[in-house]
DNA sequence: TATTCTATCTATAAACT
DNA sequence: TAGTTTATAGATAGAAT
């Protein structure tokens, strides 16, 4: 019953064509109408029904004839310069895919080396057959998640100050307070999984930094290059 | 918290207005391009942004020419025939809305007509101090649920047909038996309001046919005529 | 200022009339 | 076939970075 996400091709059904190209020429004429009003931008639009030698334009024939010879009256070279074409709107479309990628695998690997990190800790084993690569990942996650954590005790301190002191005791250093509950963390026998989510937890709450590793695999030729 | 509905006038604050352009801008460009794809048709379209005397089109400089020549090898007769212009879009969309506005008020004076009914019902009074209108109108409204209810028993006779006829007993005329439903119902004291959430619950699962009153204050000057 | 994020609005595919 | 309805995908205003 879930809608699909529509496949970018040729619709070969032809009502269903029909119909969505009624559908979306009236939703892009309403686009362009509205970006021409908020922003006070000349545009125009042309658009062919296969079916009808006519053509539907906006804002208006006289309106397209004006957009239409101030385009042309620029030399060629220069039409080329700057402009958006087809090309240079697919290269824009692939790089963006490519960055939702990076990040995604970046999402993926954090969530990875969270899991094993906790499977670690939660048996409470030293991390002694894992691969190079994931140890370092490994470190550089504790790393941010204690700066995380600094963080917030940080601001907490800040909003609790005058509070602290009242009771006429010394404000505690964050990242020393910060590495005794860590190193109480690895002895406890909590279960690795409930760990995980806790950790999960103030990562996505916390500043998302970039993570170091995996920024560089997609470079690797699935992408034709931009 | 919530978001505003856009208000489609020129954004007169810079900053916000070139966000607006820049999103917008895109979107319209996804918008062509998946169009162009989807429905197999040449299209194009040319924005200028105020700040740069290069336009930005789409789908290519030439593809623009060939859609631009195209449509100037139209006599300017068949040029303003059938196409959508500015006016003509204008029209349509005063139309959608005047529609969509008729249906709105019928709805309210459905709902209206429906809550008075019930009030007079569930006083046990008769109907003595309503004016004509509403007489009317309330009487339509009975009648339209007295067809639905009958529509409904004849459906369900239709599907349970073998078994009555298996009982020995003749079928019951669906017609009589729902007036008796309704005559029994009038003696009762059940709650008005219980009366009407099971009326409104009817009346939307049944055929929703149009209302015979409020059809025609729209045209009354609110708008412009078409 | 530009980019990113997210809550919300809008477009529209699919189902139904 | 065309219009209507409904639920989801997609666009984007406003806030945060």
């Amino acid at each position: 019953m879930t809608r699909k996400k529509v496949e970018l091709t040729y619709i070969t059904n032809d009502s269903k064509r029909k119909a969505a190209f009624k559908k979306r020429k009236d939703g892009l004429m309403k686009k362009i109408n509205e970006i021409s009003t908020l922003c006070g931008i000349e545009a125009c639009a042309i658009i062919y029904d296969p079916n009808d030698p006519k053509p539907e334009v906006w804002p208006s024939p006289c309106g397209v004839q004006s957009v239409v010879s101030r385009f042309r009256r620029m030399p060629e070279v220069e039409q080329s310069k700057k402009m958006l074409n087809h090309e240079s709107f697919l290269r824009q479309r692939i790089q963006k895919a490519q960055e939702q990628l990076k990040k995604q695998i970046n999402e993926n690997r954090k969530k990875e080396m969270t899991h094993l990190m906790f499977q670690y800790l939660g048996a409470g084993k030293i991390f002694d057959n894992a691969n190079m690569t994931d140890l370092n990942d490994i470190s550089w996650l504790i790393d941010q998640n204690l700066k995380d954590i600094e963080r917030k005790i940080n601001q907490s301190q800040a909003q609790e100050g005058t509070l602290v002191a009242e009771n006429g005791s010394e404000t505690v250093s964050g990242e020393k307070q910060v590495h005794m509950d860590h190193d109480q963390g690895l002895e406890t026998n909590m279960d690795a999984m409930q760990k995980q989510n806790w950790s999960m937890n103030f990562i996505n709450g916390g500043g998302d930094e970039m993570l170091p590793f995996g920024a560089d695999i997609v470079q690797s030729g699935l992408w034709p290059n931009p």
